[in-house]
DNA sequence: ATTATTGTATTAAGTGCTTAATACAATAAT
DNA sequence: ATTATTGTATTAAGCACTTAATACAATAAT
């Protein structure tokens, strides 16, 4: 997974969803350090300020923290990795089922047209994971 | 269902697609007037140039026609909508898959916890569409 | 005929996001 | 000791979005 930026929303906002994607995924590891901000911006395409605002965001979450001339570090706290995660994924699901049930789709509807594009996606383009 | 604005994405995106809702869930009738800009917009709570500028853009998308001075209707066309919904419901499914894979998990995991999620929102606060 | 309502257009101001160009302090690397 | 790298801060500029305040033309309503 790349870094993967649109121009309908700010990019600070976008870089701190991806960066704890990148985390919770296991890009980067447990206690491992993090490039620089600079070698992260240049890897994003993206101004030092602007990562900088997505990685003090991610600080305050609890989520990284800074040693003060050698980087930034990932947490060690495997369960606020876990937390965070799983409350992304409540988030995407609950955003998703009230547009999906506002367009009028009934729980059946939902559910069978999901698994209808998983198909989709498990013999097309997209990799293995599913 | 009202007018939601986060302040994250631009307001005029939003109301295109909660426009875009409001047509394909019915609560605009195929055919039928939509209320003036000026009045949307106070609807809304937003600038009427804002609300403006959603409007001309579901006008290109063929989903409203203008009458010049006697106001804007939805389309009679009842295969436009049903395309749109289908469009935008794919866009949803595609989105919310991706990043669901994304953070790790697998497809059982997947459709077990939007099960999960949608027992909660049947037995709690949401309505009974589900 | 007059008035009100429709969509539409323009201009100016304010705001937040982003970038570019720097600079500084602390410390790891040499 | 010197140098390079780290996070951090500041300032100025440009841009898109939003609002406010108007204005205009067409026509429905009166």
């Amino acid at each position: 997974m790349s870094w993967d930026l649109k121009s309908d929303r700010p990019i600070y906002a976008q870089l701190i969803e991806q960066l704890e994607l990148k985390i919770c995924s296991g890009v980067y590891a447990l206690g491992s350090k993090l490039p620089s901000v600079r070698d992260l911006a240049e890897e994003a395409a993206v101004n030092p300020n602007t990562m900088q605002r997505a990685l003090v965001r991610l600080e305050e979450d609890g989520l990284l923290y800074t040693q003060r001339t050698s980087g930034r570090f990932i947490t060690e706290d495997a369960n606020m990795v876990i937390q965070i995660k799983d409350k992304i994924a409540r988030e995407q699901i609950r955003e998703f089922l009230e547009k999906m049930i506002n367009l009028g789709f009934s729980r059946k509807d939902i559910l069978s047209n999901i698994t209808k594009i998983l198909e989709e996606m498990r013999e097309n383009e997209y990799d293995s994971r599913v």
